[in-house]
DNA sequence: TTGAATTAGTTAGCTATGCTAACTAATTTG
DNA sequence: CAAATTAGTTAGCATAGCTAACTAATTCAA
C-alpha cells in the first residue's frame, strides 16, 4: 500500500475543549465504541458473497441460534419496526432460507429456518469469522482471555437497556 | 417488562455439527463478534435525535477528529465509494455542516467540517457516549481496565486488513 | 353474547444509504 | 500536445429503515 492511500483515521480522545479531564470511564467508553466500530466495519467486507443482505444474514443468525421466533419477536430482537421485518421475512423466504407457519393463535406467525437457510448463514457467519480468527491468530493466550472477558462485560452493558 | 416480552435471544456457541471442539481463538472471535454488533445495535437508537443519518454522522467524526480530507479520502475511510460519498457529502453541506475547498489540483475538494457540524457531531457524540457511561458506572475499575485493553486489541485486529 | 378494544401483521409510500456504469474536467505522461 | 490517468459527479438500481393506515384474529366487558 503507497503511504498516500494508506489511511490517516486514528482515533483519539476528541480534541474540543472540555471542562474537565475525561474520567477513566469516559476514556473507556470513547475507546471501546471507537473500537467496535472499526472492528465491524472492517469485517463487513466479508458479507458481500453470501448475497444476502446484512438485515437477512442478523435475522438468519437469531433463527439459527434461537429457534424459532415470531414476526414481532423478531422486530424487537433486530431492534427494527414490524414492516421492516415484514419485507426482510419475505425476501428470505422468497430465496427459501425460511418458511412462515401459524398456530393457534392465528395472528401469528412462526419464523422457521429452512436447512437451505441454515447452510447459507453458516457460511456467510463463516466469511467473517474465517477473517477474524486469522487476525487473531497473533494474539497471546492472555490476550485472548481479555477480549473473552470484555465480551462478557459488553453482553451485560448492551443489556442494561432492555432491563430498564 | 413481561415475561414474554423479554428478549429472548442470548448468544451461544452455534448448535450445528462439527467435526471438533472450538478453539479458544475460535470461541473469542465468535464472542468479541456478537458482543461488537449487540452493543452498536443497543446504542443505534440514540442516533435519531441528532437529525443527521449515521452515515453522514461517521463523516462528520472523521472530519471533526481527523481534520479535512478529499472526497476520495472520506470515501476510503468510510469503506463506501466514491458516489455514495457524494450523496452524503452533499446532504452535509446542505446543512451547512460542511465545506467543500478546491485547492491548487483542482480536480481535488478538500472538504472541511463547519463549526456547526463540529456542534452537531459533539451532541450526536454525546447521545451514545452518555447511555454507554451511564451504563458502564456500575462496572469496577479492573472491569473498565478490561474493557479498554480490548479496545486497544481490537484496534489493532481491525488494521489487519489494511495492512495485509 | 355480541360489540369494542387490543394485538399481530401487512400494505403503501417516503427517506437514507449502498452499489455499478458512464460521464466531465483536470492533470500527468510519453 | 494527444493519450492516459485521476478526481469527482450523474443516473439509475437495490436494500433497509421509518410512519400511517389498513385487515384479520383474539380478548374483554357490558
Amino acid at each position: 500500500m503507497s503511504p498516500d492511500t494508506m489511511p490517516t483515521w486514528i482515533p483519539r480522545w476528541p480534541p474540543y475543549k472540555r471542562r474537565r479531564p475525561p474520567t477513566p470511564t469516559e476514556q473507556a467508553a470513547y475507546a471501546i465504541h471507537s473500537a467496535a466500530i472499526h472492528l465491524l466495519r472492517s469485517l463487513r467486507r466479508q458479507d458481500v458473497r453470501s448475497g444476502v443482505g446484512p438485515a437477512g444474514l442478523s435475522v438468519l443468525s437469531v433463527l439459527v441460534f434461537g429457534g424459532p421466533k415470531t414476526m414481532a419477536e423478531l422486530a424487537d430482537i433486530e431492534q427494527v419496526k414490524k414492516p421492516t421485518m415484514t419485507r426482510i421475512i419475505k425476501s428470505l423466504e422468497y430465496w427459501g432460507l425460511v418458511e412462515r407457519k401459524s398456530g393457534t393463535d392465528r395472528r401469528k406467525l412462526e419464523v422457521h429456518v429452512t436447512p437451505h437457510g441454515e447452510r447459507i448463514l453458516i457460511r456467510a457467519r463463516s466469511n467473517r469469522m474465517v477473517v477474524l480468527e486469522e487476525r487473531m491468530e497473533r494474539l497471546s493466550a492472555s490476550e485472548i482471555a481479555t477480549l473473552v472477558r470484555a465480551a462478557q462485560l459488553l453482553e451485560r452493558i448492551s443489556k442494561g437497556e432492555t432491563l430498564s
